[in-house]
DNA sequence: TATCGAACTGTGACCGTGCACAGGCTGCAA
DNA sequence: TTGCAGCCTGTGCACGGTCACAGTTCGATA
């Protein structure tokens, strides 16, 4: 252990005290500067920023969340079984957008995993005990007790995509499922398919039933429940749900996928059967996920406004943390056409 | 704003003081019991465990921090460009390891992105400033800045793979990098193959260096420097380097990919050049990440213990906070065969 | 019986910040 | 001169823990 001396004493790491004794002030001011306070002299502000400067101050995290009562973090809750969690490259993207956001914003962002019950549990009780201060819920299936746990709570949550059976309750950034898929479906009609499949989501998430409906809607007298499929938007499910497809209705040209991930399963199926895509069957997905550009062939798809919606979500987030209220908000999609479909 | 009456107080959250109450014990014994501390007894310890049933207590983190002077977090630290940390699975693999390790072991998991230059200024920053206790470096290349400015700021570190250049300065959790691609070529060579390309990952990083250099170990006089071309892990450089492989040498019979995404990108080039994978080439991959079972073909690749890996890397990390010394830990991997080689 | 150490418990000081409050200063009006 | 309002500043306390240290109790031992 290396001695200690008492005159040249470690240097440990200066607090507001130090700054202010620099600067000739008192605590009271350094705090009004940093929290960009009023009432302070220009001369006072102008001492402080500089010793601010000269002393390499940082503010204590710990210090400050203890005093104010606030974390000063918040959490990117996933709630997706193991499986869906790594292939589906989208939660990625939401990550990455929400990590970005939240650093410019000057707040830590918390990855949180609700696998197994226990970690539910496990979440429960981190949450409430305070470490942040509010809930970003991805993918969230319809009547998912976890949000209402946390609207019980009275825990600031904000939503990806509408959660079914709580809309309204937690306000929430999504895009509009309905009239993208109705423009998918539209994509497809304009370019002949007249026997259009769909492999949905799984029917308890807002993009497994509204792009459902939406396919519906553009079909009208047109739609074959018959040429419906539920999968899990992985690409095995995609590819199972195809060949249930192809089984039940060999006329099929055209498929509309709920994800890339199950395009690219259908894609497979269809291509084991020596079926090609897009000459006899074309097949669309949803998301433009990294993979639909690089896929063989270029994936047709929507693409959803990843980094704008995790910005979003931090926004309204921090928002609704510090007491503003927010409506829900929805987000436009683009066709993006390539060479499947 | 709702009215609060004097004798109802507003609910606050319990502290240590009011178990304490409760129990009938000072804050010092409570502290201890939460604390695992010794000298407590066992009358004591019951009625304080009791007393945070029934009050519900749950310790305050920013107050604990304060004192302790830990943050209770540690950082994921991803530093590799955007196109690459979302295409590739093995990330999500070991973030989803990591984070349930640390809420295991009662830390919280952030994650950082130090993507741009300016969101590697902010994570000096925010590292420094103490907001968390160690660091996890995620897949860093050769003599990056960022890792010599944690070591020197006198950060708990631990890095992911051996980091190139600063080898035994922090301590790694890394698999046998050249063993593994030996007993991959020598699978190849078991299999007949004779004329065996590697694409291998960037130089700058130990998967792309030494798994080459196991390559060269195990073929020997075999060893041919114009079948080696280097991608940089993702599909389309797989696809390209296959390529400009196929430009190269016509005779190639077996390709082993330093990637299972490159693996995937090779095939498809091989499969738009005519080229039957496995019949006509074999191609291996590495990592055997999800995409390798669920491929057409499926991959024969070389299995990372990512649950593993994750996991050592929390507990060394979480020692060396402790101030426990950690050796750098080497973990086995595994072929595994399927139909791709 | 006096002494002593081990086992246990309570107390006060501190961690670094924000915030409410009590001033002080200044200039203007009464 | 006094009162007063508007700026600006300093102080004390609270936040909820941890930890060092000083007590207290009690059984064993000389």
């Amino acid at each position: 252990m290396p001695s200690v001396d008492e005159t040249t004493a470690v240097r440990r790491k200066p607090t507001i005290r130090d700054v202010a004794t620099v600067a000739g002030v008192s605590r009271g001011t350094v705090s009004r500067v940093i929290n960009g306070g009023r009432w302070v002299s220009p001369e006072a502000r102008t001492a402080v920023e500089e010793a601010i400067r000269s002393t390499g101050y940082t503010a204590n995290h710990a210090a400050r969340s203890l005093a104010t009562g606030r974390s000063g973090s918040i959490a990117f809750l996933l709630t997706e079984p193991q499986h869906l969690l790594f292939d589906d490259p989208t939660f990625a993207l939401l990550l990455r957008g929400a990590a970005g956001a939240a650093a410019q914003r000057g707040t830590t962002l918390v990855l949180l995993v609700a696998g197994t019950p226990a970690e539910r549990d496990g979440i429960e009780h981190y949450v409430s005990a305070g470490h942040v201060d509010g809930v970003m819920l991805i993918s969230s299936h319809e009547s998912d007790p976890l949000i209402s746990t946390l609207l019980a709570a009275g825990i600031p949550t904000v939503s990806c995509g509408i959660p079914l059976g709580h809309e309204g309750e937690a306000p929430a950034v999504s895009v509009d499922e309905v009239g993208s898929a109705r423009i998918m479906t539209r994509h497809l009609l304009d370019r002949g398919h007249r026997r259009i499949a769909m492999i949905a989501g799984p029917q308890d998430t807002p993009g497994g039933r509204y792009r459902l409906v939406g396919l519906r809607d553009e079909l009208g007298d047109a739609f074959d429940p018959a040429l419906v499929e539920e999968g899990d938007y992985s690409s095995e499910s995609g590819a199972r749900a195809m060949a249930a497809l192809l089984e039940r209705a060999g006329d099929i040209d055209a498929v509309f996928a709920a994800s890339d991930l199950m395009a690219a399963g259908a894609i497979s199926t269809l291509r084991a059967a020596g079926i090609r895509v897009p000459e006899d069957v074309a097949v669309a997905g949803f998301d433009d996920s990294g993979l639909a550009a690089n896929h063989q062939p270029p994936l047709t798809t929507m693409r959803q406004p990843w980094d704008r919606i995790s910005e979003a979500m931090v926004d309204m987030l921090l928002d609704i943390i510090a007491g503003v209220e927010r409506e829900p908000m929805t987000l436009p999609t683009e066709l993006v056409v390539r060479a499947s479909a």
